[in-house]
DNA sequence: AAAACGGGGGC
DNA sequence: GCCCCAGTTTT
């Protein structure tokens, strides 16, 4: 309260900052991005493996997949055993290979193609809003904000948006957030959040954005 | 020993 | 809204 306070930066200020920022660091992303291609049957397998699962543990397991299928209609032929034994050890594994044994199924309902829009991808078992967006964006090249974690909790933090969901928080950011960004923000903020401003222990001496930023005051 | 992890579904 | 899923790493 006695402090002096930096005025609030542009939210596209704030973000053109990070770009620089991670390009100097070891991020953890990077994996995860190499092995996916603009299959978007493969974007979307891979994007169901990858939530609460390191990135590693997730490259290694579509790796093992996709020396066993193609497409589709070859995971069909698997069951939803072998599916287990093939994605293991991603969280919650046993989940994802029920989603992923009811994936060509689903799938059928669109001639088997993942849909290229968001009210038919959501309809596809274990395809939330996450998984939706990043596919739309990763795959299909459309503009599309991809709402995990990181980007909710930071933003939250920041103070431009001040949501209790990552829906409310989607919502919010396609009336602030340029179009330009849209589909940069969730690997820019992903990559920030696993490497600087991580939920514990946050690396604040390394963040250029600490001096106005509420949580770099707070340390 | 706890908590954290790039979610989503069922209740 | 709350709880569950699960193995692995970090604190």
């Amino acid at each position: 309260m006695g402090q002096k306070t930096a005025n609030k930066p542009e939210l596209r200020d704030i973000l053109s900052v990070l770009p620089r920022l991670l390009s100097n660091l070891p991020s953890p992303v990077k994996e995860f991005e190499r092995v996916q291609t603009r299959d978007p049957f493969k974007v979307l397998v891979a994007t169901i493996l990858s939530a609460r699962t390191k990135d590693e543990v997730t490259s290694a397991a579509v790796k093992r997949l996709f020396s066993e299928i193609k497409g589709p209609k070859d995971l069909e032929k698997l069951s939803t055993e072998e599916i287990e034994r093939l994605i293991y050890p991603v969280g919650f594994y046993r989940n994802k290979a029920r989603f992923l044994a009811a994936l060509p199924k689903a799938l059928k309902a669109f001639d088997y193609k993942v849909p290229d829009n968001l009210q038919d991808l959501l309809k596809i078992p274990g395809v939330g809003r996450k998984t939706a967006n990043l596919v739309l964006s990763r795959a299909f090249g459309k503009s599309a904000i991809c709402v995990d974690t990181h980007v909710h909790r930071i933003m939250n933090m920041w103070g431009f948006v001040k949501t209790s969901t990552p829906e409310e928080t989607e919502m919010a950011l396609e009336k602030i957030l340029p179009k330009g960004w849209w589909s940069r923000i969730n690997p820019v903020l992903v990559a920030f959040g696993q490497t600087i401003c991580k939920p514990v222990v946050p690396q604040c001496g390394l963040c250029p954005l600490r001096t106005w930023c509420p949580r770099g005051k707070s340390l």
